[in-house]
DNA sequence: TAGTCACTGATTGCATCCAAAATCAAGCCG
DNA sequence: CGGCTTGATTTTGGATGCAATCAGTGACTA
């Protein structure tokens, strides 16, 4: 009866971990397109091993909702529908003012700075591509001081499941000139300076609510694969 | 570029889910520790397949918290900290009443019917472990109208991590004779029947909430396993 | 006597092979 | 001519065997 050391170590074998966190990039990276077909030689090939590693990579995936497997057919990149988002939305609106809550008092100053810069780089940007790198490093390097056990990662899967239909919807808001998001992420910078996380936590609850709300208005977005 | 169908069929090999299932029910019942090693082959042998479907089935469950599994060294049943505890309690109060917003008025007044008869079941009910299985039917039955693809398994899953630690401090609390829990109850299934989703919510928020907070003061529950 | 190192046993991880299931296309029947 | 059934092909699922890694034990040295 011995006990698992602790939580962040590799918990799976090295090549079936390896596997995972490359086609993990290559999907959030959009090479992959939801509803794209995945075939385990095809994976086994492409990294010199055998299937089985290949299969303990889309389990771990499945389990973060990144790929979907049938048994006996084979797996495919998850696909979500208009109301799948929205509810993912909904629970980042819920989960992520804790994450924060958890976050901002164990911020350092240098952390903080580095949050206003990117606000800063994301006004700036005018490449979709790379205003969707800041915008989750902003919000994911916001969340980093947390020192929790399943709320952290809980957080970053929310984000790479809904990776691709951000990308999405993001050439499209950004054309309308919308300016409340980089006005909400100064706020937050704002209130995590001052070290008055309440506020930060209700301004960020606000900003993914707005995204979820816009969206609501844009549903041709999710014509995308499916 | 081929659609799967939809989520509700079975994902994975089916010896795999099967001993996967086996293991949860073993796990949730007690009848494996927290911190308990699991060996790949007995797994095996008692189920009478190999140790391949064994490893499917660990993945499995390690997605779902409740099996540790390090690279190389084995599986053990994980085990929470008083702080992991309180985490997952942050988190359901956060994401039950949503899940129960989504269920509210969809349940059918026989389903309240039931939620009704349950509360006064636990009430009259004096074994623990009786008590456990009622409250886990009250909860999850008043969330199972609601038509989610992610939030409904995902509150499950925050029922399946902490249940055998609320088997633990449940024997404590009851002794106490704490009364606000069944009062609790019976005010989430009134606003349920009033179509008051709203009210249903708060209380159960503070009903979780609750828990948590009395958790706090008995923190010695947690010398179980580690 | 305490700390370190090497060795042994046990357990997991991966590769290959075979079986089972589903997909897809062609042929058949209505 | 369209829908259904049937068969061949493709792809996944599982069993066995071997290699790699880790835990635990004992002896050796300072």
């Amino acid at each position: 009866m011995r006990q698992p050391v602790t939580e962040s170590e590799r918990t799976h074998g090295a090549a079936g971990a390896r596997i995972a966190a490359r086609l993990r990039d290559a999907i959030l990276s959009g090479e992959y397109a939801p509803g794209a077909r995945i075939r385990q030689e095809d994976l086994a090939d492409l990294h010199g091993a055998s299937r089985l590693p290949v299969r303990d990579a889309l389990r771990m995936l499945e389990a973060e909702g990144l790929v979907t497997v049938r048994a006996n057919a084979g797996a495919w990149v998850s696909t979500l529908t208009l109301a799948d988002f929205e509810e993912l939305y909904l629970l980042r609106e819920r989960v992520e003012p804790l994450l924060l809550g958890f976050s901002a008092p164990l911020l350092s100053e240098e952390a903080i700075d580095r949050l206003d810069g990117l606000a800063l780089a994301m006004e700036a940007s005018s490449d979709v591509e790379e205003f969707l790198v800041l915008d989750r490093e902003f919000h994911l390097s916001g969340y980093a001081a947390a020192r929790t056990s399943v709320l952290g990662d809980f957080v970053t899967q929310l984000w790479n499941r809904t990776q691709h239909y951000r990308r999405a919807f993001t050439r499209v808001f950004r054309d309308e000139g919308d300016r409340s998001a980089h006005h909400d992420h100064h706020l937050i910078v704002g209130a995590l300076r001052r070290r008055d996380a309440e506020e930060a936590e209700r301004v960020l609850a606000i900003h993914i609510r707005r995204t979820r709300l816009e969206l609501e208005r844009h549903p041709e977005v999710f014509t995308i694969g499916g």
